[in-house]
DNA sequence: AATAATATTTAGGCATACCTAAAAATATTT
DNA sequence: AAATATTTTTAGGTATGCCTAAATATTATT
């Protein structure tokens, strides 16, 4: 079985606003973040569910069915290996291969996906610290935290931010902070939560407004 | 300026029907090329043309124009890079990487191209012997020649048929004779040209109508 | 040069994947 | 519970890229 580019896409979306398959996922959650009319996804999804990958009641939203979760899974996997790829092989910077991953995960050969995750030597998470599923389909939980959650002396390195506002990566790169930056937990402060953290040159107290938007990995 | 992964197809396949821009390329050459219909061949040379992409007189044919010919060699440069990519690093045989690198050619990053270029350092031929056009579109001359045509002496490998018959494929196959296969050119007999060979475990004597119609790169 | 054969184009259709605008269902206010 | 607002669906339309069948142009044959 073989689908076209845009089901694969209307797929991935409703896995991930899906979130674990418990909600049912809205006609106009899926339009929003397809960037398209909700008229647009009606139809998509009419398609899915004469396909048995989605399970569909008028009004009522749509759930991804086993086969459905499945093929999602499978272009989240080549996503990321492909994302990895970008970033380790070919020196991208994280936050530039997100749209050539985008396309790169709609090539089609299983075997070319398999020699790839071999040649990667098999990565169980990608730049952003999501988790890469395996060739069955498992992976491992995210790798991910809030650096507002981190434990004083850990070293951790930035590999995403919640909020994304101009205003707020502004902050960010004024202090020297870019995804792929190390930091060093020096110190919380209970009353606030503020931290205290060290870069490479730096050393300087965030405020936990901005430590709880940041994600990072903890080494 | 972006093109649909169709018109691009097109344009390749002009390309390597036009053979050095002389002579015109037929409707009919095109739709055999591409297995589709003359009908929808006129279809797509007439966008194409409204588009600059190639001259187009009704019932005369069609040629590429300068920039037709630039977008095509693009594609030629990515396909033939990932071929190598396949071949080199993920060990794909040279016979599988067609169809996945026509699809990874019409992946848009002129960024990823020319990374992918440096990670191969810079390949100046792909797995088949066919030149790689540089960043600026120049490419080499090809380095295959058809074994016939090789020395007395001269250590090559087997990058290709012209007759892909599956009754010479078998014969290919009998005789040890793969992509890839190294061969000496042991000696020539002038009288009907056959030829003494020898591969890893082997030696034999092999007819012109056989070298004549496998492609070869001498070492 | 006229006729036959072949190549090419036109005309009209089909599926995909979008769209807008209107209708219908559901959710929220009052 | 009725009125209003929002969400979702339906109906009908568009562009792309393909198709078949018929018409037309070109080329080959006699």
């Amino acid at each position: 079985m073989s689908f076209t580019r845009s089901e694969e896409n209307y797929l991935k979306a409703i896995y991930h606003l899906a979130d674990h398959g418990v909600s049912k996922v809205s006609t106009n959650a899926i339009a929003t973040r397809m960037r398209t009319k909700a008229s647009s996804v009606t139809d998509m999804i009419k398609k899915l569910s004469d396909k048995n990958l989605v399970i569909y009641q008028k009004y009522q939203g749509v759930n991804l069915t086993e086969v459905g979760q499945e093929v999602a899974v499978k272009i989240i996997r080549k996503h990321r290996l492909w994302e990895v790829f970008l970033v380790e092989k070919l020196n991208f910077g994280w936050d530039e291969v997100h749209d050539i991953a985008e396309q790169l995960e709609h090539i089609e050969s299983e075997k070319l996906v398999d020699r790839l995750d071999e040649f990667l030597e098999f990565p169980s998470h990608d730049p952003h610290g999501d988790p890469i599923p395996d060739k069955q389909g498992e992976f491992k939980p995210s790798q991910k935290v809030v650096l507002s959650d981190v434990e004083p002396g850990s070293i951790c390195f930035c590999v995403g931010v919640i909020d994304s506002s101009s205003k707020f990566l502004r902050y960010l790169d004024k202090n020297g902070i870019n995804l792929g930056t190390q930091l060093k937990v020096v110190s919380k402060e209970d009353f606030d939560k503020s931290m205290k953290i060290k870069t490479k040159g730096n050393t300087m107290v965030i405020s936990y407004k901005i430590s709880n938007n940041l994600f990072v990995i903890v080494n």
